[in-house]
DNA sequence: GCCGTTTTCGGCCCGACTGTTTTCAGTCG
């Protein structure tokens, strides 16, 4: 059983046993124990024959036993037992907004409603306003709640909240009563996934901007409206909360509601220790308010570096900036090109010509084009004899200009038995090659890994494009050992890419620092078929940020001639090694 | 359930808001 596999069964227990109304304390510790497991390098079947597990902090003598027993029986009794007591239904009606466990508790006791479906029933029926502690207005909140579930899940891409959280925010910034605003929450943090947007402003008169803020074109429903805090659902579905505080509490506000959670927790924690208080407010020395002018002064006052907003997961980033030893986050402007663009030739829209005006417009020195190979005929992929005719457009758009080098090169299709999709002799003329997964998914677990392991042992493989399939709130990614392909690409030298498109942000951020641990270098590929689609490295970067990349990690923060000469290297090795 | 350079027992981040109450519990971030 894998590490991920256990951290589910722990959350799940841990959210079990808060329904079962047990010790919250208890009930951290088994949400603790998920986290702590999930991030360990190591497989726990390791950690329990080497006896190390119990000596993991946050892995004390209980947590340690329900693990070795899962990964022994592939179930514990503890967990078969909150199951058989808790079904799916009832664990589903917690992620209705304002039915935590305390109440969920009630509607299964009184009521003994036991799923969303029976929920709604007895919503409709009014049989929740004379449960104590609900009323009409709760009633209401549900049925709106079990609605919003329904039709959009709550949960939305990265790619898709960021341009409308800007938008939001330069409203706001431009209303003469907002001094300073910024966004906030996951969005800030850069994750692939958001549930919703977080603005904070600060203000010496509040009352205005919300009134402001509740009036914009894009709300479509005020949830909620105060001096302090408002809510609004926006006309794409998504929830806006903005935050507004007084002259001088902005960076404590941006910093607390920037989260995460887990990083509050570990920091407050270290805080204490320190002799400091910190919450929304500010941070506090025996309840004497200490000044910070920005969210660098308060980690600089708890004897820390600065911690890049995406980072913020306690995820080794505290530890890091107590000792200093924080990386140098890659930012955006370090790219000096990017690869794995699509022409008109497969799926895209631009001509090679375009594609050199678009880098030139962001100031790019070299692209790297990868039309689909032939296997991806839905894609339009090019058959081995109008590569000939690609080739020849590609050196005329180099002849006609200097300031941007394009790449030639393919997204080649990895064949189901590992194989690229054209003989050697092409891949050959090739001056990159990405090569991905687009069909039978449907493997197991060995064969994929097999397949894809097989894919970055060819030679001219330069880099393996969305390393995990996955499509982000529509497909899972398939059945792989990733650390064995990643293990692969590092004695082979193999690029991984880092799929900047929105519904990919593949590979996961999570992996990333293993990937780079193992010396790999990253490309972050925007994977675009329209000119529109370059600005989409944006979101890579912020993905490669929260995978711990610096500058020196991603590939494509080199120069355009030292690429040129790097593949070219690897083109001469690979035809010796052919 | 976990943890300990004051502690092996007694803490564990902390405050706002909502909807329900008539002083507060539950939820949320």
């Amino acid at each position: 059983m894998e590490n991920k596999e256990i951290a589910a069964v722990l959350n799940e227990i841990s959210q079990l046993l808060e329904l079962a109304g047990e010790n919250p304390f208890k009930v951290r510790a088994y949400a603790q124990g998920a986290r702590t497991i999930e991030i360990q390098d190591r497989p726990a079947v390791e950690l329990i024959s080497k006896g190390e597990l119990a000596r993991i902090k946050g892995i004390g003598a209980t947590l340690s036993q329900q693990i070795t027993e899962l990964v022994r029986d592939g179930e514990t009794a503890l967990h078969r037992d909150l199951q058989k007591k808790f079904p799916a239904g009832i664990r589903e009606m917690l992620r209705v907004p304002g039915l935590g466990p305390k109440k969920v508790k009630e509607l299964l006791e009184r009521l003994s409603i036991r799923s969303l479906g029976e929920l709604e029933y007895a919503c409709h029926e009014n049989r929740l306003v004379t449960l104590p502690g609900f009323g009409e207005k709760s009633q209401q909140n549900i049925l709106r709640g079990i609605e919003h579930l329904k039709k959009f899940q709550g949960r939305f891409l990265f790619g898709e909240a960021y341009p409308q959280a800007q938008e939001l925010l330069s409203s706001l910034v431009g209303h003469p009563a907002a001094s300073r605003g910024a966004i906030a929450g996951s969005l800030r943090r850069c994750k692939e996934i958001v549930k919703d947007i977080d603005l904070v402003a600060e203000s010496a008169r509040p009352g205005d901007l919300m009134d402001f803020f509740t009036s914009l074109p894009a709300v479509e429903e005020v949830l909620a409206q105060g001096t302090t805090k408002s809510a609004v659902r926006l006309r794409s579905g998504m929830q806006a909360d903005l935050r507004v505080v007084a002259p001088g509490a902005f960076p404590f506000a941006l910093h607390h509601f920037t989260g995460s959670k887990e990083h509050h927790i570990a920091l407050r924690s270290l805080a204490n220790d320190r002799g400091f208080k910190l919450n929304e407010y500010g941070l506090f020395r025996r309840e004497k308010p200490v000044s910070c002018r920005d969210e660098g002064d308060i980690y600089r006052r708890l004897g820390l570096d600065y911690i890049p907003p995406e980072l913020r997961e306690d995820w080794g980033e505290i530890a890091a900036a107590r000792e200093k030893t924080l990386p140098k986050l890659v930012e955006e402007k370090d790219l000096r090109g990017t690869f794995h663009l699509h022409t008109y030739r497969s799926d895209g829209s631009p001509t090679p010509d375009q594609w050199v005006q678009a880098a030139r417009e962001k100031g790019y020195g070299y692209l790297g084009l990868s039309d689909h190979s032939q296997s991806a005929a839905y894609a339009g992929g090019l058959k081995a004899e109008q590569l000939r005719a690609q080739e020849a457009e590609v050196r005329q758009a180099n002849g006609a200009q200097k300031e941007v080098r394009l790449f030639r090169g393919i997204e080649s299709d990895i064949r189901p038995d590992g194989s690229l999709d054209y003989p050697a002799q092409e891949l050959a003329r090739f001056d990159f090659i990405v090569a991905s997964v687009h069909s039978r998914f449907n493997l197991t677990e060995a064969e994929m890994t097999r397949r894809l392991v097989r894919a970055v042992e060819n030679p001219y493989t330069t880099m393996l494009g969305h390393p995990s399939g996955r499509l982000l709130l529509a497909r899972d990614g398939y059945p792989v050992d990733m650390d064995a392909v990643l293990e692969a690409a590092a004695r082979q030298g193999v690029i991984i890419e880092l799929n900047a498109n929105p519904h990919r942000l593949d590979l996961d951020w999570r992996l990333l620092k293993k990937a780079k641990s193992l010396g790999l270098r990253i490309a972050i590929n925007p994977d675009a078929h329209h000119l529109e689609g370059l600005a989409d490295v944006h979101y890579g970067v912020g993905i490669a940020r929260k995978g711990w990349l610096t500058k020196e990690d991603v590939f494509n923060t080199r120069e355009a001639g030292e690429v040129a000469d790097y593949l070219e290297k690897r083109r001469k090795r690979a035809g010796q090694k052919r």
